[in-house]
RNA sequence: GGGGGAAUUCCCGAGCGGCCAAAGGGGGCAGACUGUAAAUCUGUUGUCACUGACUUCGGUGGUUCGAAUCCACCUUCCCCCA
């Protein structure tokens, strides 16, 4: 469908500066910007997703953030249908589509997959399956993937529930195995002309230290209240995505009474570090233009690295 | 001043004569990832010429075929009595 779209998709783990290269670059390009972020996209949590300010959403138009009722779950076919539709009105309009995101599923999907398969999800069948891993263990479900799936049983780790449990999922709901459906969901070819600019750091402690920093400003900023706000109005209710957010989990938990305060930020920070790492792993296998934020020992500013890709595409 | 206890690998913490490079957890590092994805899961974590060798369990010396484990002294810390 858009294959001769030009995009251009900035990612990177969080507090990476994506967001302002991203503004940088769709003011440049005469663009506008496609958020690709599982957690922006709720209404109400700007403060510990780090959304892009007011400022900077009036200046560059923003798309897929803050539009979403916590207390529904998004997806990743879900975005997939709406964001495609976005960058298609962002073409018609003559513009270009800047996509700048932290959420590697939703990236992938969006670029590769296209189509998600028909299965959507049963919570009755999810419950069963829950509770014949934690009855049985986990081999048992696991031992029900491998008779109808081998392949999927073969790649998919028995203690890893969620995933045994999606596969079998797709099967009860459809008939077909999970690696039937995920390859007719797979689009033929990318969907998207686009280039790939993946941020990451020479030092790593770098980036860990601005992760602190900035966990250190949102509770600043007001993080508890926002946060308040939220539980107040029951949007952020228990086995909610948005209730599994870090920062919000955390900070939910001190105001609930559960944990102390300083414990809370030590927790928000050590989970954005290791989410962080887990993003680089994630966006390590992309091609595309690789920047270094640090390089060169010296923290570059978001006109700097913008310029960089300008430079290469 | 007297009495008691403790010092373990990056951290916490087990071990209490051989099966110990040393459980477990944390952290770090690496990886996976197709409708929960800021989720979930896996591997690895003393050094090296790596199916073997070497160095490690506060320090020094000793007992023993053999010590992180026993003894002596020293250092530091904690507790109790003064």
């Amino acid at each position: 469908m858009g294959e001769n779209i030009k995009i251009i998709a900035v990612a990177g783990p969080t507090a990476s500066g994506k967001t302002a290269v991203g503004v940088r670059l769709a003011e440049e390009l005469g663009g506008e910007v496609v958020s690709c972020d599982s957690m922006q996209i709720y209404r109400g949590m700007k403060i510990g997703t780090a959304a892009p300010t007011d400022e900077e959403m009036r200046w560059i138009p923003h798309h897929m953030i803050g539009f979403c009722d916590p207390r529904r779950n998004y997806s990743a076919a879900d975005y997939v249908d709406d964001a495609s539709r976005v960058i298609a009105d962002i073409a018609d309009r003559g513009k270009t589509p800047v996509i700048v995101g932290g959420t590697g599923l939703y990236l992938d999907s969006l670029l590769f997959i296209g189509s998600f398969s028909e299965a959507g999800e049963d919570p009755a069948i999810r419950e069963e399956l829950f509770r014949i891993a934690s009855e049985d263990g986990p081999s048992s479900l696991h031992a029900m993937l491998r008779e109808i799936d081998p392949e999927a049983a073969e790649k998919i780790h028995e203690n890893n529930v969620k995933r045994v449990v999606r596969a079998i999922e797709v099967y009860r709901l459809t008939g077909k195995t999970k690696t039937e459906a995920d390859r007719e969901a797979l689009a033929p070819a990318p969907r998207y002309d686009a280039t790939v600019v993946t941020l990451d750091f020479e030092d790593r402690a770098t980036l860990y230290e601005r992760i602190e920093k900035r966990v250190d400003a949102m509770f600043a900023y007001g993080l508890e209240d926002e946060v308040r706000g939220l539980l107040e109005r029951g949007e952020l209710p228990d086995g909610s995505t948005a209730a599994q957010a870090i920062g919000y989990r955390e900070t939910a938990a001190t105001i609930r009474g559960e944990i102390e305060r300083d414990e809370a930020i030590e927790l928000i920070k050590k989970n954005t570090r290791n989410y962080a790492k887990r993003q680089l792993t994630w966006f390590r296998r992309y091609d595309g233009i690789k920047l270094f934020v640090d390089g060169g020992g010296k923290i570059k500013t978001a006109d700097e690295l913008a310029d960089k890709v300008i430079e290469r595409i």
